[in-house]
DNA sequence: TATACGTGGTT
DNA sequence: TAACCAAGTAT
């Protein structure tokens, strides 16, 4: 008993760490050095929210031109919870994690109804919008609406574990948690937010993953690991796991000025995405018999598989995929009303219209590369 | 708690 | 160059 209660006791700041000196110091170097970003013109909820989102386990260069396009396409809430979703997915072609724009959307729509447009104030009712983890939660409250609530990322973590010289392994959930607990003592009255993006804009710019700025860090006197002398030394971090290996058979299938394109389930990777004909290459086949069986199976049609066109290598956090990319020349084709996967011939002039993942977009530059289509 | 979920930049 | 890393969330 007295072990759980221990356990779930919240981690203090050491007595001799000063709280008030290091908030104070951060604050003055993130007031005279942060970054001008276009998501840092005003505190507005909703440019906050889309921000967050968008920074989500993506660089702030990579984020910029999407955000501003975004920004322009879906200036409000309102107008991002009216769109079709395809627009929305659009706009966020090339950026990765397709979940956080339907989710997003998903939650633009329950801000209108439920929330007569205002994005929640409070950290239960935000917290329940779709794709709000702790950390977005965290990031919005304090920013938008100046509540003293941290905002935890890998920034942060590893800022204050070199701060504290704390060995928890970050990649572990349980170890934001124990995070949360310590900034939350650290965060100064009435400036949480600016606090927050001051500790990950250390991160950023000072507190770098493998080559810590320690010569030109504001808060320089208050790290313990520096100290030490083992900054390089954290955070502690387990290792991933490397992405398995998967090896595909793609049909670029033509008809006339036409390819065949289907879209991807809804639920998964790459939900709702469009791509060329793909499966799985079979552990011991030929692959232009195996892709003959499978597209005549499929789709009914009868193809003559040609030279192979192109190896196309794509890695995912959890998978490494190898596209072998064959052109197929249709022989015969059954007559169907509809095509499973909502398959269908596409004009190559027309193929932007619909969102592809990079892995497939790739292919389609392959082919305008080598003039296959126009 | 461990894994699925994208993509591109950095060392 | 092969890791490693980036303003994480959902399940």
């Amino acid at each position: 008993m007295a072990e759980k209660k221990a356990k779930q006791q919240n981690s203090k700041l050491p007595e001799e760490f000063e709280v008030f000196g290091f908030a104070n110091d951060l604050l003055a170097w993130y007031d005279a050095q942060k970054r001008d970003l276009p998501w840092r013109i005003n505190r507005d909820p909703y440019r906050v929210w889309v921000s967050e989102i968008m920074l989500q386990q993506t660089r702030v260069e990579t984020v910029k031109p999407y955000y501003q396009n975004f920004m322009e396409k879906f200036p409000t809430i309102e107008a991002l919870a009216d769109a079709p979703e395809e627009e929305v997915l659009k706009a966020w072609e090339g950026l990765g994690y397709y979940s956080r724009a339907r989710n997003l959307q998903a939650a633009a729509r329950e801000v209108k109804e439920q929330y007569n447009g205002i994005v929640p104030d409070t950290l239960e009712e935000i917290s329940r919008l779709k794709g709000i983890g702790p950390y977005t939660a965290g990031a919005i409250l304090s920013i938008a609406y100046e509540k003293a609530e941290p905002a935890v990322d890998g920034n942060v973590m590893r800022v204050f574990s070199r701060l504290l010289l704390m060995e928890d392994d970050i990649a572990k959930p349980a170890t934001r948690v124990k995070f949360e607990q310590l900034v939350r003592q650290t965060i100064p009255d009435g400036r949480a937010g600016d606090f927050n993006q001051a500790l990950m804009e250390l991160g950023a710019l000072v507190c770098l993953p493998r080559t810590p700025q320690c010569l030109t860090c504001p808060v320089f006197d208050y790290c313990l690991a520096r100290k030490e002398g083992v900054q390089h030394d954290l955070p502690v971090k387990g290792k991933a796991k490397p992405p398995r290996p998967v090896d595909m058979l793609v049909a670029v299938i033509a008809n006339g000025d036409q390819l065949l394109i289907r879209k991807r389930p809804e639920q998964g990777l790459l939900a709702g995405m469009w791509e060329y004909p793909m499966v799985e290459k079979a552990a011991s086949r030929n692959e232009q018999d195996q892709l003959y069986d499978w597209l005549l199976e499929r789709y009914g049609i009868e193809a003559d598989i040609e030279q192979k066109l192109t190896r196309i290598e794509h890695t995912f956090s959890h998978l490494h995929w190898q596209l072998e990319v064959y052109w197929c020349e249709p022989i015969a084709m059954e007559e169907l009303s509809f095509w499973p996967d909502q398959a269908k011939f596409v004009p190559f002039s027309q193929l932007s219209e619909y969102v592809f993942p990079v892995a497939h977009a790739k292919i389609t530059e392959w082919l305008k590369n080598h003039g296959k289509q126009a």
